[in-house]
Parts: C-alpha cells; structure tokens; sequence
DNA sequence: GAGCAAGCGGACCGCTCGGTCCGGATGACC
DNA sequence: GGTCATCCGGACCGAGCGGTCCGCTTGCTC
C-alpha cells in the first residue's frame, strides 16, 4: 500500500553498479577454476570488495550462481547457432554441440557441475535450452541417420556421460586429444548402424528434462 | 623402542569389536542413502552409539570412507564373476557388468560418487580393478567384436558416463525402465559395427587409471 | 568377586562458511 | 560546495561438522 512505487527497484548508485560486474566477473572466474563451492569471502576478494558488498549486490550466494548459471544458458544457445554451421553431413551440427559442450565443461568447472548434477534451472530456462537442442538434432532427424526414439533428452543426457568421460575424478581433466574416443562412442552409439537393419531406441518417457521439469514443480 | 609389540595391536575387547561392525553397518547404510557426506554424527547415531566411540573405532572419518569404499571394490570383482557366466554372445558378459554398475550406482550413492569423482584408491586397488575389467572384456575383445584401441580404461570411463545418465540431478534416479537406452548406447559405441569396416578407436595413452594412479603417486 | 585396563557417551572445541551490523566514506542532486 | 541517502568494509554472529576430553561403566583376568 505504500505510494513509492515498489515495483520499480530504483537505479544503482555507479559505484554500486561497478561492485555488481565485478563480482559477477570475478564469480564467474572463481566458479570456472573451482567450482562453485568457492566460498563468498574469496569472490569477494578477487572483486577488490567487501564480503558486505557482495551480500548487498546480491541477497544470497545463491542468487549469484543462478546469474552465473544463466549465462550459462546463453553460451549453450549460443554454441547451438554456431554448430548449425557445420553442414558436410547431417550429424555434424550435433557432433560439434556435444564437442563444445565438452570443452566447455573442460574450461569451466562451474559448468560441468552444472551440466552433472546440482542445479535445477527455472523451467523457462530449461525450455529455452530444450528448444536449442531440438534444432541442432533437427538436421541428423531430418536425414534419418539418428535412430528412432531419440529425444532432446538424450542429448541433455549425452552432455552428462561427455562431462563425466572428460573428468574422470576430482582434479583430473582428460586431455583434449583423448575427448575424440568418447564423442565418437556416443555419437555412434546415437546413430544408426550403417549397413543395416537397426533396432530402434525404444523410447521409454523419462528423459530427464521432464523430470527435471516434475521436480522443480514439486520443489514449488 | 618400547618391548611391548607395536606391530600387535591387541585384539579388540568384544563390545568394542561389535560396535565396530555397529558402525560399519550403519555407515554403508547412510552413505547408500545419502552420499558419503553424511556426518559422523549421523552415522554414530543409527549404530547407536556414541560420536567418541565412532572415533575410537576409526581415527578419522576417511578411514570409515576408505572401509566401505573397500567394499566396493569387493563388490565390481564379484560383478565380474557373475557377468562372465553370460556366454550367449561375446559382448553379454562386458554388457552385463556395465549394467550391474548401474544397478550398483542407483542403489548406493556412495557407489555412484565413488565411481564419479572423489575418492582416490590406493594403487593396488585400482590394479585388482583393472584386472577385473580386463577378464570381463575378454570374451569380446577375443571375438574381435570391439573396436580396436579399446581399453580397460574406456571401460571404467564407461561406468562413469552410465553412472552420470541414471543420476542426472542430485535427487533424481532415472527409472529402471528407461537405463537400457543408455546402455545400448555405450555398447553400441564401443562395439564393430554390424556389417562394415570400422575405424578403430586410436589409442591416444590417457585413460583415467593411468592417470589416477599418477596422480596419486603426485600426491603422495 | 576384586581390580583395572579398555571402553563408553555426551559435552566441548575449533574451524569454515553463509549471512548481518555499524561507523565511516562517497557519489548524486541542488 | 553542501547535504544526505546510498554505499562501503571489516568485525561479528550462528550453524554445522570433524575431532577431543573427562568422568563413569564394563568386560576380561586372576
């Protein structure tokens, strides 16, 4: 009831909105080298700011891994568009999403967390990153190459068991020439044999985006 | 110096040696439900009994970890065993094992994040592993039906990349129905393909054993 | 059954980490 | 350039966890 307006959050001071991109930024370099179980006091440090600072630009240590997180989301709409581009065959667009993903996980800890096991993204989000996946699956579906069954899922799937071949343990990371083996063995595991006559993947409804999607319902 | 055996370290009294087993019991029970981040208190409570006599009966909380995950070990040789008695096709025993880990990781959670990410056996463990894996391949690799280069690393990559398609959240188990997908995935990705020529898997030299077991001689 | 080492439980300690408070500084607007 | 709301940093708080201490109990040995 009162008459200023609570809707509108009013614009930060300058300084205040420098402190936020510093900390996002120096959230987003922490989290990539250790994960984001990097404490609050450390990001806070790296931002040249106090741990107050951050708490005042962001309610909780929470909020800043869902910003974190969403950028995230973008990069993986963005790597779609750029697999598209690959056009010698129809598998190819798939092949270079799942490789980027896979780097990206390399590069970025907070990511392949993100990608293997924490993290439950807000349902808009979680359609956004199913519809990108739709369209780099679309051409191999067009061509008939992938075998029937095969849904977005399985692809979100598929960036889990790449993340977990790229980082065998805690502190290990494959080394990039070894990643090939493991696309290769998803990827033909994914496609159809080429001869023959091939059994379909049989599709039984419970790819995790669904329940993904079932779970945060619950959640709320 | 002292003349009374250090080597011994004298039989435990018989409370002491049941509240041992007490605690081990209700150890592999919490880690199963909950991950191996339970607390000790929580663990000490189930076997009840004291936090103190917890620490009594193992000097750290690793060495509990280090125990159960012992177990584990245990538990993959004897997976072998029973795998190698499917012997309808050469690749049933491999098949097999693959699915039992899975069973393995969705029951225990412990199981899973022991095979996922942390814990870093000691070396002679991990050779008796190995070991294993290499008789559970065997019948396939004999029949020539896997790709050439495959290795018992890729096997326990394998594991982990199944391990990471039935747990794709922190509380979300996929059900059982939908876990052979997966498994038709891998299997499909390692075997030859049906009809043709196949590219072998070139053996780039960095699978994870190897590279745990450096790791560890690093840490060491 | 007496004596005593070994064992017991629960209170306690110290550390880490997310989150808050308060006295001093500073950027925006007149 | 004065004023004041906004912002700042570092000290502080409380919860949770691994690990320890101490006064009482209990199972072996003779």
């Amino acid at each position: 009831m009162s008459s200023t307006t609570p809707s509108t959050p009013l614009p930060l001071r300058a300084d205040a909105r420098r402190n936020r991109e510093l900390i996002l930024e120096a959230a987003r370099d922490a989290f990539a080298e250790g994960g984001m179980d990097v404490g609050v006091e450390e990001i806070a440090r790296r931002a040249g700011v106090g741990k107050a600072t951050f708490f005042r630009r962001f309610p909780t240590k929470e909020a800043l891994v869902v910003a974190v997180f969403e950028g995230f989301i973008e990069e993986v709409i963005a790597a779609v568009d750029v697999a598209l581009l690959e056009t010698e065959c129809p598998l190819a667009p798939l092949r270079a999403f799942l490789r980027h993903s896979m780097e990206s996980q390399a590069k970025n800890k907070a990511f392949f967390e993100a990608v293997a096991t924490r993290f439950v993204p807000p349902p808009e989000l979680t359609d956004r990153v199913m519809e990108a996946v739709e369209r780099v699956m679309a051409p191999a579906v067009a061509a008939g190459v992938l075998r029937e069954g095969i849904e977005p899922g399985d692809i979100s799937t598929a960036t889990k068991m790449l993340g977990a071949a790229i980082r065998p343990m805690d502190g290990l990371l494959l080394p990039e020439p070894a990643w090939d083996r493991y696309l290769d063995v998803i990827i033909r595991g994914l496609a159809k044999a080429e001869g023959a006559r091939d059994e379909p993947m049989h599709g039984i409804a419970a790819d995790p985006c669904t329940m993904v999607r079932e779970f945060s319902a619950k959640s709320a």
